[in-house]
DNA sequence: GGAAGTTGATTGACTAGTCAAGCAATAATC
DNA sequence: GATTATTGCTTGACTAGTCAATCAACTTCC
């Protein structure tokens, strides 16, 4: 039944599939045999588009991580002023559709990975420079010099609830109470300031 | 050159070349035959002190948490306040001899690990627990109610701070910064109380 | 007829774990 | 004090299994 135009579709599922199976399994026993039953095709044929098993696994990061990017985009976007910035920023980094079992996994693997895949570090290190970014834009204008220290703490404090989480299999990710703890901790670097 | 009573050390070695090994190959390359040749001895050897591989690999997260318990212990103990009591157990945890590549590696891995070995997740329950416990008895008598919040808090960035460490291979590992940004978020909890 | 899509079967590399045998130090026996 | 037995220690070689990647062939569409 091949049907042309199906490339953008395959990958696509190949993509998503990788995701599930990497939430499900906890990472390590991902293959690209089961990757592939997974998206209702054969292992070879996930070869055939991607040609070696990282670049799926790469591929599905990029996919989480512009998926991030566009919520933080999107938060940021309706916020009014700095203070704003900064709890759009931590908000968008729990919003349910992130703070999920697989996705939560995966960036464990991430992580993992990032050992000894220089790309996979180098995504993950455009991200993390990115999150530095946003916390200070919000912060430096009301804290001055503390930003640096303030940027820091909040970005530990979502990598630390993050990996917390993978922990708890079972229990369900609460992204209000993840949200709580940081924003707690933003309102005591900014205090009752503007 | 078979001389008796080499249990103990051989063991001892293989838990130590263990973590040496996990530290270096970022924790997924460790293989039986590569412990036991950082060793100096065959992979067969290996399997007649340990069983199976998971066992060496539990020993060595044993010998780590055990190490960092009597630390913790250590820390306590020369503490005079319930403030002094919470600081160290946030000195002891980013204390140079735990917050190095190898053990830093070996934490990544304890939490992959747990995935999957219902053991390693229970080992990591029980560390989990105790940190808290260990801050909630400091931080209660003296914030009452908001101490579940910053246990929960504390215990976040000291875990998010080891895992960006882990992303940082190359740049060694700063202690003095890793208790700053953790010291500084006790301090806004706690603020001038005595 | 060619191009795009797809797969079952195969290959080659790697790994955990087993096994039988060998070696050195101690203990028992005379 | 010398011979022998026992025990603990150690290994090379092997088994059985897994997995990424490749290949040759088959199918449907244009």
């Amino acid at each position: 039944m091949p049907r042309i135009g199906m490339k953008p579709i395959r990958r696509a599922s190949l993509v998503e599939a990788a995701i599930a199976e990497i939430g499900d399994s906890g990472s390590l026993n991902v293959t690209v045999s089961r990757i592939a039953q997974r998206a209702g095709v054969s292992s070879a044929l996930a070869h055939h588009y991607f040609g070696t098993k990282e670049s799926i696994l790469l591929s599905a990061m990029r996919h989480i991580l512009s998926v991030y990017s566009a919520d933080v985009r999107a938060a940021l976007a309706g916020a009014a002023d700095h203070r704003g910035r900064v709890e759009a920023v931590v908000r968008a980094s729990f919003a349910p559709e992130q703070f999920r079992p697989a996705v939560i996994s995966a960036w464990l693997m991430f992580y993992v990975g990032a050992q000894r895949s220089p790309e996979t570090a180098r995504l993950l290190a455009i991200y993390k420079r990115r999150l530095r970014s946003n916390l200070l834009a919000g912060l430096r204008p009301l804290v001055g010099r503390e930003a640096e220290l303030a940027a820091e703490g909040v970005a530990a404090l979502i990598d630390g609830l993050y990996i917390r989480q993978s922990l708890a299999r079972g229990a369900p990710p609460d992204s209000a109470e993840a949200t709580a703890v940081v924003l707690d901790y933003v309102n005591r670097v900014l205090g009752s300031r503007p």
